[in-house]
DNA sequence: TCGAGATCGATCGGAACATGAACCGTTGAG
DNA sequence: CTCAACGGTTCATGTTCCGATCGATCTCGA
């Protein structure tokens, strides 16, 4: 009697934990989804880049110093949308860890050059690999020519002209 | 002479102030993309939201109030990716304003579930319009059909299986 | 029916991070 | 030569993150 009872009744009331939420108003907005891909993204990077005793940022600017394109502090500030002052403590780190070095810019001695010592880019390479089969998992459900896609469709939020 | 001498160096040693870096390792780094394309959408929404009184994250809150779903503080937690302390505080505020309540959920007397009050609903209303004004503003160069796409991607990254 | 253990929300404190003013040495224009 | 502007640094401030803990409530097995 009891038992009838509760199974007539019809709507759950609240039947999923947590999903249903994904259908809703923001599941459409694209900025929600942003932040919400790059918090999955940026933590699952971080623990992986842990073992390299990077993060995402240092990550970051180590790979610009390893690559050839020698930036001031300045461009990297602009590039990696950080406040100048953080770049400084960000390179601080790094330079005291002998992966990269300042180099006053002979065109300009107020600017400072960021370049990759050996050993830098040596990390940076193991670094790299550790960050890309990262990657990869996160894209298991993508085709690569939707990666490819996804790539240029977030240059284009990334990098407005 | 000495001019000669210098006009002889090939490359132009920094040619380009900061636009160079784009087309370096991390221009194709989906992460940092990621990164960098949630940092502009995440400005370009505050700055939007700032007239309502709105971040995005409280905007993020009373969206899911003002929708039906009446989720708890947990799930809101986790959906937002934030931790269970940050929400309290987050509808401390909203609901000192008058835009939302929490009703503890009768099925669970632990839980608070959150509604959003008329007022609430009518801050919103104003405020997605604000917010989709400025994501139609960053997706200028974006077809209507890779709008849509790049959503489906960005789910894919938000909610894995 | 009872009690042990888990869960929800709230609160607090310390760590990490962001923001902005003030500084110094350097640069480039007039 | 002077002066405003700029690159890098430091510091103070405010914000956000994250863990530990608490009281109330729920769940499950004995």
């Amino acid at each position: 009697m009891r038992l009838a009872i509760i199974v007539a009744v019809p709507p759950p009331e609240r039947a999923r934990p947590a999903d249903g939420l994904r259908d809703s108003v923001l599941g459409r907005d694209l900025s929600f989804l942003l932040v919400r891909a790059n918090a999955l993204t940026l933590a699952a990077a971080n623990a992986a880049l842990a073992e390299h005793g990077l993060k995402a940022r240092s990550y970051s600017v180590l790979a610009l110093a390893a690559d050839d394109t020698r930036p001031t502090q300045r461009e990297l500030a602009e590039f990696l949308r950080l406040d100048p002052s953080q770049v400084v403590a960000l390179i601080d780190d790094l330079e005291k860890r002998g992966l990269v070095e300042r180099r006053t810019d002979p065109a300009d001695r107020r600017a400072n050059v960021l370049v990759a010592t050996d050993e830098g880019r040596e990390l940076f390479a193991r670094a790299q690999s550790s960050a890309h089969a990262v990657e990869l998992g996160l894209l298991a459900a993508v085709t690569p020519e939707d990666h490819a896609r996804l790539a240029q469709l977030l240059r284009l939020l990334a990098f407005p002209e």
